[in-house]
DNA sequence: CGCCAGGTTGAAGCGCTTCAACGTCTGTGG
DNA sequence: CCACAGACGTTGAAGCGCTTCAACCTGGCG
């Protein structure tokens, strides 16, 4: 099946591991504009989108509200700090359009990572991942201007870039609604 | 013995283990200047700073200098990314004063790992504390704007932020020289 | 002494922000 | 079926902050 072909290919796993992992996961739809994670919560699950968008986002005091991350089909999402150290979240995950997620638990994952020392090894798969992703974002942040920021989000997700609306990836972006509205006039020409 | 004190504060190690991990550690002297770690080199090994700072910058097409990474004493240091995928890496790693280290090299890390399952279950502390320290940077250049990066690097490391080059400050928190210095001025007032 | 790197300061410019108004689309209720 | 509200995007005008270019100052060092 699909799923478990792109899902496998990701995380570098097969056969029976690859179903063993399936075996503790939870399907999940939600609806364009669902909230599937709540501010002030602790975050005990992992997920993985098989179809859709979610954004993960901050809202600040003024009222404000910062997209932390985009995310789309293959990405993996949730709190990790609040997952690590158990910590409350600050952060707010939705649906942007209609999604399909696979969710694992923390008490299962850690189950499965205690009964097998492959598990234990894969664990480390996670915090890697995460890294790279946060490690990508900084340089994003602190090599780049607006404009070209913009530019290397739309190579980097084509299609969902121009269905969600456009307030959600200025502030992904750093910058404001107005703002990202004429840098896109501007790369039009 | 100090060192071994914080490192393993900082670790969660103590006795036994804490030992078993410094028998690994290869101690260097630098002086301010040096560079510690090259571009384009695969980085085969991690650092822990004992005393002193370096910084981790990357030169950019244009000849600019960009400071990535800011550390002092306690901090952990290395392109964990070319650690990780082999990749060779463009950061450059450079002691912006006198500086001791520790240096821990992947195959002794691996082989340590690869004695114990303790070591094992250990070998994720590496990637959650980079990640951790990621997903702050990426905070703070997405949440606040340069005036207020300055004022929270100045909590950060305040005795080290007086000591080393404003150019170094500059690039790390993403504007030029300039406008640090005109920053720093407004905020003596 | 004079050079050089690092820092400061001034002036001009550009890009993003802010505030505000208007256009467009969609869904809802009269 | 139309009218209207609300969300979203666009556009204009004014302002502010960072950038750029350039000049100058200062301290360290050969």
């Amino acid at each position: 099946m699909q799923i478990e072909h792109f899902l496998g290919k990701r995380l570098g796993l097969e056969g029976g591991r690859l179903r063993q992992l399936l075996d503790i996961a939870h399907a999940r739809r939600c609806r364009r504009g669902d909230v599937i994670f709540q501010r002030d919560k602790i975050c005990n699950s992992l997920g993985y989108i098989v179809n859709g968008a979610l954004r993960t986002y901050c809202v600040m005091e003024s009222g404000q509200e910062i997209s932390f991350l985009l995310q789309v089909n293959g990405d993996f999402f949730g709190d990790y700090e609040s997952y690590l150290t158990g910590a409350r979240s600050r952060f707010i995950i939705e649906a942007m359009m209609d999604t399909e997620v696979l969710l694992f638990d923390k008490s299962d994952l850690d189950r499965l990572i205690d009964s097998d020392i492959f598990w234990l090894r894969f664990s480390r798969t996670i915090p890697d991942v995460c890294f790279l992703e946060a490690k990508r974002r900084i340089e994003d942040l602190l090599f780049f201007g607006p404009e070209e920021r913009y530019d290397r989000l739309l190579n980097k997700m084509p299609e969902i870039v121009q269905k969600i609306p456009l307030k959600y990836i200025s502030s992904y972006l750093g910058i404001t609604p107005q703002s990202l509205s004429r840098i896109r006039k501007r790369i039009i020409n």
